[in-house]
DNA sequence: ATGAAAGCGCTAACAG
DNA sequence: CTGTTAGCGCTTTCAT
């Protein structure tokens, strides 16, 4: 005998009776719901949620695949986690580490899991995986591919990213360094393209010896970093834009290592604020995206488009640039 | 017609022969097994995790329940999900908030996602929760209940603490403030009997005044400290143990707010390594726990259970102590 | 070695 | 308003 009709047995119902009751109460006479709970207190149950979703073909739970598990997506997961608590919806999360196959694996184990939400870091290979995705309800979440039907939620970057750097040219530098990640990323292209917007601003040249590219992880950071600082004091930078956290420390570490000061040789301004940010002597000036919000926004968007909101939602968050003690004339 | 009878129909076998295909491949002929899997891979067909587990009683989920996401855990969260890949089991995962409502939440999903097994970093209302564990294999994870049954997989907290407290003695410390979690969680009271232990080696006094308690979060780290550190030179310790990492950032800020300078005025001893850590000027001497790997073992270890190893173990890694430049003679 | 059939726990017509 | 029935997609006896 099913669990539920265990409970219908002790309540003298049926199984569809107590089914109705927790699901639909307002279909149920007054008295026989009362049998029905009192039944269900009793003996603390709680229906399947496997067998619920499977029948229902439709379960009460959403995906969530970040590219990594630093602060920033620490942050952007309770955002996310607690709107769906909220909207009773369980999470089920995945870290793709911008790989390929850890990406195709967590879309199948999603898929197969019944999730018809998701919620999305995308990575340059998300477009390979178009066909896992067929059917799903998917906010794409801090980056954006560009592919059809996908809601997303970011923040300005490209305006953030050429604030950040106008902040520099204004306080007179002329020789801006920067970390970007991936170009292919859409993050780093738009922020690439504010590093541009401000340089042509201030008609400053875009040159690419001053530029680097990592992969979004620290270790990257520090080496693009050592590349750029590493010569004599008169071709280096006088300030370097480092495009998100991690990389963001990576440079840090990398201008420990080669003795530099800030600002007094470097003025440094990073992206994604944290303690870190704050707490370091001087603080760095930052980029501060939203964090929290961002995952709260995406997570609500999601639950709006699988209630049957259809259209296709992009949600563009500011991200203010905070000037501190990294940054300061040349 | 069901997805399985689909491919059964495209192989022209019957749904059990695919589904033992699938599963116990050895079972079938090598002939028949190509045409199915011939018909698996042209249609990219993965069996429904819902419904196979419905029907084994069993799903390859695990269960994973954190207090909180911060840097800690987070690293700690990697080596489960990390382990539970190589194993081929899902990582749901759940943060506690150390709240009694929401660790209960969070073990009734689980229980309706049928999971056997549950990595969990137990709150003071766990006992509380005995009922929803019933049947379940839990690894303990961080802190210990003591619950019976229970595996462990925790830190040598208390000689860890004592070996920290002991550096600080050794230094020519003699008015050592502390700040625990609240005594009723495994690790604070661990760690403040190791603070104890190191005290009276060198023959000082347990003076309550020098201790507080908080709940593990950035904020009351900060209280705790400016209380501690808030009065008048001459009665106020010249070191301070923190226990945990969060509280540690806490006690940080306290101290920058104070304008305390370290290890000028005050030496100060953290718990739980982090680049935030290795980053201050100075850097912060910690007690660091080995996150990653201790994230491992708990997985490793619900593995094996799972597995059928019906022994239950405690598992203690060393915490070695790292000395730095936040601590120094008085 | 393979197929037929039953059933995991639940929900949704459809009757009554 | 409530009970009966069928079936979600899969695995697993039990036959053959």
């Amino acid at each position: 005998m099913n669990r539920l009709a265990e409970i219908a047995k002790l309540a003298g119902v049926s199984a569809a009776t107590v089914s109705r009751t927790l699901t639909r109460p307002e279909m149920v006479a007054e008295r026989t719901r009362r049998r029905v709970m009192n039944a269900v207190q009793a003996t603390g149950f709680r229906p399947n949620e496997l067998a619920r979703s499977l029948k229902q073909q439709d379960s009460r739970t959403i995906g969530l695949v970040v590219t990594d598990l630093n602060p920033f997506h620490a942050t952007l997961v309770k955002g996310v986690q607690d709107t769906a608590e909220q909207n009773e919806l369980n999470v089920i999360l995945f870290t793709s580490d911008d790989s390929e196959a850890r990406e195709r694996e967590a879309l199948r184990v999603l898929r197969s899991h019944m999730v018809q939400g998701l919620i999305l870091i995308p990575t340059a290979h998300t477009r390979q995986h178009q066909t896992l995705l067929q059917g799903l309800t998917v906010v794409e979440l801090d980056r954006e591919t560009g592919m059809e039907g996908m809601h997303t939620v970011q923040v300005q970057n490209r305006s953030a990213a050429a604030e950040a750097v106008r902040h520099l040219t204004r306080l007179g530098h002329t020789r801006i360094g920067a970390i970007f990640g991936q170009l292919h990323v859409s993050t780093a292209a738009a922020r690439s393209q504010g590093y541009r917007d401000a340089l042509e601003e201030s008609g400053l040249p875009y040159d690419e010896a001053l530029v680097r590219y990592g992969n979004d992880l620290e270790g990257s950071g520090r080496a693009a970093a050592l590349e750029l600082l590493g010569g004599p004091a008169s071709g280096r930078p006088t300030a370097l834009f480092v495009s998100n956290h991690e990389m963001t420390v990576g440079a840090i570490i990398a201008v420990r290592a080669l003795g530099l000061r800030i600002p007094g040789d470097l003025s440094l301004a990073g992206f994604d604020d944290s303690r870190l940010m704050l707490l370091h002597e001087p603080p760095i000036s930052v980029v501060a995206q939203p964090t929290y919000e961002l995952g709260v926004r995406a997570c609500e968007l999601l639950v709006q488009a699988l209630g049957g909101q259809r259209e296709v939602q992009h949600l563009r968050l500011e991200a203010p640039f905070l000037p501190r003690g990294s940054t300061a004339p040349p």
